[in-house]
DNA sequence: TCTGGTTGTG
């Protein structure tokens, strides 16, 4: 075979391309391909004959072979059968052979040009396609005909530039083919400009189903539902029906527009019209059902499919991942790979989903390798993105935030989603300065998106006065009615002490979903409201909004925060019996803390006996957390032994067994259980108090010594503890966990970080005005008492706000009637 | 050799 190329001297090739010797190393299959495609050659005279064997040509190297064969046979010569090798490279993906063969036609034609063009287009190089029409337009002496334009104007669509290449079309006079024309509306929908494209759809002296087709997609795919559907009802009224192009257009409108009814009338009609079996109706069923979280629909079109194609398959990975059921989409994976199709981008990226719902870090290191090695992540910002997120997701924030920094193509969703990953793995600050990065980039402005992963972040520490200038911003653009950015500036209010502006935004934004509804119960239940949340819970179900897993969450913590055993188990059972929703690990360990806290430490117990789930260490930890507050040593050392059995990770467990044993003076097991986390490697997390003041967050550990203030605070302290005893105040050593004496136990509480925070706050601003502080733990009961007595004795309101809740302190009493 | 169709990240 080397020695036939060597000696091929045509006017294609005047000497053999490199390429020709590093790709024919054949092998055995291959050799007789080349036989039968040279005994081919030699019998075929007509191009239809040849058509035969340009379809034989799959793979790249056996299009080469024929490439060889038809040079050493002369038939090359042809420019059919050269442009066709133009042909054959483009559908291979090889563009820059299919130019290579397209620069030796010697004579070129309209097809040979248009060839190229839709190589071009076909390959996804859409500025060279338009170069190419370009090209022939000026140096060529070959007119255009009515297959150059409609793949053209395809790559213009996406590079988002064919006015110019609109009006050859008109000079040429092409303006009224109906392909042209329906290409020229389609683009025209896609740029969104709308009143040239109805001109144009108008203006058609005859129009075909793809005319029809291509406005209604150009309007589905820019977004416009209502455009699309109206010219929709046009067509109907004309009495044109939908065919399957119709059809697969219109169906992600439905979803758009949450409308199931219609999405199932269209099914309907195409059961009645036979077109259940085109693929791209399927897939798009598939996909519909899957965003109404019917799945059982989904899977049963999938099931009902004769040919499938990838698309189908990453449909119904997708189907599953959306729906939350990572496992079942990782299975449909490892499905599609034993039918023997190859996992592309999209279906990347739905495995990074579902492995940042598994939280496996071994899988999402082969996803991100998987990525890295077919460049995806180097091209395609959806893919990096999924990583980060995934990343994120499974807890490791540095490999999310190495992969986010080596982004080549980032978009503002890469930058909401470190900012969110910082944010829901608890690490405002993080998130707060990749925000500030991004502001000061110029190439991306933060938008709704972005103040939603960003508001929460503000909430949790309490920066009220930066989530008021982002509101501020969300006002300026009118997104205040938006409903994940009001959600957001509820819970912000929320837990940021106002529940009247809270109630504000939540009156704003639209009510029928479940979320703003959850958000604003749950506000009201860290301040310790219950019965408000149980009023807000009945006039959600009167405004006839359904409850989802989390209003019941939310529901749950404030009973069990408010001491509202009844309603508690009322809501549980209602949730189950009413509504169908199965309680989660989150609902058992709300109920457990409820009967816990509210003293029902043995209906606690039996409570999670009977549960049908595993109980999780947040289930026992609750156990533990009302043991400590109720002092059951017994209970509690049964509570923290399964504990450690399902975490043996989580110091805050350690440290609230250490805070029982310390109740009773049993010092040895304090030891004990100290000497088994430092074993461990764990680390007590240090307590902190923040306090805003002046637009500057000041930040106060235990024992703080170094504040330029601290002898002031210090000594303003300790006066104000002689006035307090004066008025009955005793402290409660419960809560020193060193075994030492009483004048030192009075010395630690008193260095708290919450009160260091709290007379920074008195000593810096003017008498009566509110103090707002945050704790990072949860406040100890001494201090709690402590805040009371200072809430009176200086007159003022002191606004605590804990890992756990809302305490608000006036006059000597706190909001939450000391049930916490 | 051509148009109009389905799947993606926070």
């Amino acid at each position: 075979m080397r020695g036939l190329l060597s000696t091929c001297k045509s006017s294609l090739f005047p000497k053999p391309l490199p390429a020709f010797s590093t790709h024919f190393r054949l092998k055995s299959n291959s050799a007789s391909c080349i036989v039968a495609l040279s005994t081919g050659i030699e019998q075929r005279n007509s191009k239809f004959d040849f058509e035969h064997l340009f379809n034989k040509c799959t793979k790249t190297g056996t299009a080469k072979c024929l490439h060889a064969l038809l040079i050493v046979s002369g038939k090359v010569q042809s420019i059919f059968i050269a442009t066709r090798l133009v042909n054959i490279y483009a559908y291979l993906g090889d563009v820059l052979l299919s130019r290579e063969t397209f620069d030796q036609v010697p004579r070129k034609d309209a097809y040979t040009w248009n060839s190229m063009v839709s190589s071009y287009v076909r390959n996804g190089c859409y500025r060279e396609a338009v170069n190419c029409v370009n090209e022939m337009l000026l140096t060529s002496d070959v007119r255009p005909d009515f297959y150059t334009f409609p793949p053209v104007l395809k790559a213009c669509r996406t590079i988002r530039d064919g006015t110019r290449l609109h009006c050859w079309v008109f000079k040429i006079g092409f303006q009224w083919d109906v392909f042209v024309a329906a290409s020229l509306v389609h683009m025209y929908c896609r740029f969104g400009s709308f009143d040239i494209a109805h001109k144009l759809f108008k203006d058609m002296p005859s129009r075909d189903m793809g005319c029809w087709n291509a406005v209604i997609s150009g309007f589905c795919q820019n977004g416009n539902a209502n455009e699309a559907l109206s010219v929709l009802d046009d067509m109907r009224l004309e009495g044109v029906d939908m065919d399957a192009v119709t059809i697969s257009s219109i169906l992600p409108i439905c979803a758009q527009k949450h409308d199931l009814l219609h999405g199932m009338l269209i099914h309907l009609y195409v059961i009645k019209n036979g077109l259940e079996f085109d693929v791209f109706v399927s897939n798009a069923f598939i996909n519909m059902y899957a965003k109404f979280g019917k799945l059982e629909f989904s899977q049963r079109i999938f099931d009902q499919m004769v040919v499938r194609d990838l698309v189908s398959w990453n449909s119904i990975i997708a189907a599953y991942e959306q729906n939350d059921y990572p496992h079942d989409a990782l299975k449909f994976f490892y499905e599609m790979q034993r039918n023997k199709f190859q996992a592309d981008l999209l279906t990347l990226v739905s495995l990074a989903s579902s492995i940042a719902q598994t939280r496996d870090s071994l899988s999402g290191k082969s996803i991100h390798g998987f990525s890295i090695r077919r460049c995806w992540i180097m091209e395609d910002a959806v893919i990096g993105n999924a990583v980060v997120d995934m990343y994120a997701k499974i807890g490791a924030l540095d490999s999310a935030r190495k992969v986010f920094e080596e982004l080549p193509c980032k978009d503002t969703i890469s930058w909401n989603t470190m900012i969110t990953g910082y944010t829901q793995n608890g690490l405002a600050d993080e998130a707060i300065e990749v925000y500030r990065i991004m502001k000061d980039c110029e190439d991306f402005t933060p938008y709704q998106g972005t103040w939603v992963s960003i508001l929460p972040a503000y909430a949790h520490i309490g920066a009220l006065r930066d989530g008021m200038r982002t509101h501020g911003q969300v006002l300026k653009v009118g997104l205040d009615t938006d409903v994940f950015l009001g959600t957001c500036l509820i819970d912000l209010y929320g837990k940021c002490g106002r529940l009247d502006d809270a109630m504000f935004m939540f009156y704003e934004v639209p009510r029928a979903s479940p979320v703003p509804w959850n958000a604003i119960i749950s506000c009201h239940g860290l301040h310790g409201h219950g019965e408000t949340c149980m009023q807000l819970f009945r006039d959600m179900l009167d405004e006839g909004v359904k409850p989802d897993h989390v209003t019941f969450l939310s529901l749950l913590t404030a009973c069990s925060h408010s001491g509202l055993v009844d309603q508690g188990k009322w809501c549980f059972d209602v949730m189950q019996h009413k509504y169908g929703i199965k309680p989660t690990l989150k609902h058992y360990g709300c109920m457990v803390d409820m009967f816990g806290r509210a003293g029902r430490l043995d209906v606690a117990y039996n409570f999670i006996e009977c549960m049908p789930l595993r109980p999780d260490a947040s289930v026992w930890g609750a156990l533990l957390g009302a043991c400590r507050i109720h002092g059951n040593v017994e209970l509690g050392k049964k509570a923290s032994d399964r504990l450690f059995e399902v975490d043996s990770e989580n110091v805050g467990y350690y440290v609230l067994m250490s805070n029982l044993y310390a109740k009773f003076g049993r010092w040895e097991r304090v030891d004990e259980v100290r000497s088994l986390a430092r074993d461990r490697g764990l680390r007590k997390t240090p307590g902190w108090s923040s306090i805003e003041l002046h637009n500057r967050i000041e930040v106060f550990y235990t024992g703080n010594q170094t504040h330029p203030q601290h002898e002031e605070i210090y000594k303003e302290l300790a006066i104000l503890n002689a006035k307090m005893k004066s008025l009955g105040y005793t402290p409660d050593y419960n809560f020193v966990l060193q075994d030492v004496e009483d004048d030192e136990k009075e010395n630690i509480l008193t260095s708290h970080s919450e009160r260091l925070a709290i007379m920074y706050g008195i000593l810096n601003t003017p008498p009566r005005t509110p103090i707002q502080i945050y704790k990072n733990l949860r406040v100890c009961g001494d201090c709690h008492n402590v805040t009371k007595f200072i809430s009176k004795i200086m007159e003022r309101e002191i606004i605590v706000r804990d890992s756990n809740r809302f305490h608000q302190f006036k006059d000597g009493i706190c909001s939450c009637g000391d049930y916490w």
